[in-house]
DNA sequence: ATTATTTATGACAGCGCTGTCACGAATTTG
DNA sequence: CAAATTCGTGACAGCGCTGTCATAAATAAT
């Protein structure tokens, strides 16, 4: 049916072999031969066959992204961001959700069909997906893992760090009961970020009041849900720091359902600036993480680490800033 | 490295012929044997290597979906629907964005990796990529084209009949000038959900004002702008019908600015049902469509060609709905 | 001009699997 | 009970490509 390396040879009047050598742009093939092999190979619309050179090389072009993140803008961006890099270096990306149907996943890796595999959280923190990789060989990169290893790369950015300076920027504005709905606690960023809501309130001075944290899901109906219950406290809290944006967009749902004006009577912020993070009313103050870059990140990592297996794992930190919109205001 | 065929056949001491057997299900192997060969199989941590078969076989376990559209939501759940199919049926899902970089989506089809490709709007009625994909003989299914043909199988919604039923819907309110939020042009439900919205306001006796006519992009942004310029108009509309629910958000968030209330002042209806129809304040009144089903039932009827490249193409169309939420109201 | 070196090309095996064919063993039939 | 049929298994080729090795042609060194 569609043309092989010996058609287009035949046509070439070369080996085989020249072929070959022209199409993955071996060294040592004159400029003739090549123009050649070139023309015949246009003539005969050819393309080399992608499963025969996976078996014989042993390798594959395909890149594999694991989710089951309940939050799609944030798959949408990671996965943006991989898919643009794919593009670009000659890969494409293969989505998984791994809570659909976990025996799927695991034909993905015993087939050895993957080159390598992107997590994001919380399976990046999976010890069972982890070690199902490790002892498969497959190369993989993590996303936001809660700690770095010697066992695989990964990008990040400083969710202690940003979340402290988050944390740090409410008590500035006068802030001293600060609500935190963190993210379930399978997520290793939850724990970060908690950790850095903490070290912001040691550092001014401030107790740490368990009743003012809670746990939602990264989804818009628990950050309502948790929001009610902040607000239904006996002391409620001035500001409410929501773990990701789809959470801030379901505490400004609950307020206003109260008739409580944010941020003039309840301060209300965010964290990863998605696209609903400008989209809403007020727009959210948030901390940005560069995710499309991140996960291009992770795939050049990926991508090291495909080509030399022995490499030391990197682990990049990428920056993040703080994005000050319109939903925090003074205590009032 | 990894566990071969033969490995397997002499653990069990069969021929390979016989492992090859039991890993495809064929007949006439004695359950002896088979239990024999599984278990050595299991022994060895033995999957069939996918690029031989695939090499073999001249066939994939891979699906395309072709992406573009801006509208991440509407992606989010068609993707989804794919994935989910895929993961039951034995395939993976490759995500490829046609505009990022042409050239990737000339590969992926040139080299016969896919077994077949899904088309979105407005992919499912761009001539050069039907005519690639035709010429490359790679299977394919629409979803959602503007017409049915019989070079491929399609899925849909009665797009005409849902923007007549939402359009009569709104003229029963009362409303008499309707403005309508179009999608691009070169989306062919943008221009049946037009058809339907004449038809409608034809049926009523209704003059169509192409003022009231606005093409948007399917995004927030410009929701909002073109329901700026229909309510800067001299006589502007009691009531929008965006083409989907990303612009009329956007719309609701432009009358908002503006102080109007939605729907005390002005009705505002949406397409799709989204995620962020039931989550904006009002939640929308909204055209219904099972996106999620749409793109198992599309992924189903693709396999049907990939199997039987001869038979004739199905076409489905699936149910929609009207969704009455709160952002319509009669008109005051 | 002769030898040493580099460069360009071809021959060939074989990656792991499936499809075709052949053949002996088990089963059915007259 | 012999002949005809079905069942269960194995031998083998070859899918389209890349890697290794050998060899011829071109170039550089003496």
């Amino acid at each position: 049916m569609s043309a092989t390396i010996k058609d287009v040879a035949s046509a070439a009047g070369v080996s085989f072999k020249t072929v070959s050598r022209v199409f993955n742009g071996e060294a040592n093939v004159r400029e003739a031969t090549r123009e050649k092999v070139e023309a015949a190979a246009r003539e005969l619309n050819f393309t080399l066959n992608t499963a025969a050179r996976n078996l014989r090389r042993r390798g594959s072009n395909l890149i594999a992204l694991i989710i089951s993140n309940p939050s799609r803008s944030y798959i949408d961006n990671i996965q943006i961001g991989a898919m643009d890099w794919c593009s670009r270096n000659g890969f494409h990306l293969v989505v998984e959700d791994i809570l659909a149907r976990p025996e799927s996943f695991e034909d993905l890796i015993k087939s050895g069909e993957m080159a390598g595999v992107i997590l994001i959280p919380p399976m990046s923190d999976d010890p069972d997906i982890l070690s199902a990789l490790t002892s498969h060989h497959i190369p993989f990169v993590r996303i936001a893992p809660e700690t770095d290893n010697d066992i695989a790369p990964s990008v990040r950015i400083d969710d202690r760090a940003a979340a402290r300076e988050m944390t740090q920027k409410l008590i500035a504005l006068g802030h001293r009961r600060i609500g935190l709905i963190t993210g379930p606690n399978n997520f290793g960023v939850s724990r970060n970020r908690r950790a850095g809501y903490s070290i912001a309130l040691q550092g001014a001075g401030l107790e740490y009041d368990a009743e003012l944290v809670r746990e939602g899901a990264f989804s818009y109906a628990t950050g309502q849900s948790c929001t009610a219950q902040l607000l239904d406290l006996a002391h409620p809290p001035t500001a409410i720091f929501a773990s990701n944006d789809d959470m801030a967009a379901g505490a400004i749902a609950e307020s206003y359902k109260r008739g409580i004006a944010v941020p003039h009577k309840l301060t209300i912020v965010g964290y990863d600036d998605v696209a609903v993070a400008s989209v809403i009313s007020p727009p959210l103050t948030t901390v940005r993480q560069p995710l499309k870059d991140m996960a291009a990140r992770a795939a050049e990592l990926l991508l090291e680490r495909i080509r030399d297996r022995d490499s030391a794992p990197k682990h990049d930190v990428l920056p993040h800033s703080l994005i000050l919109r319109a939903s925090h205001g003074p205590r009032t």
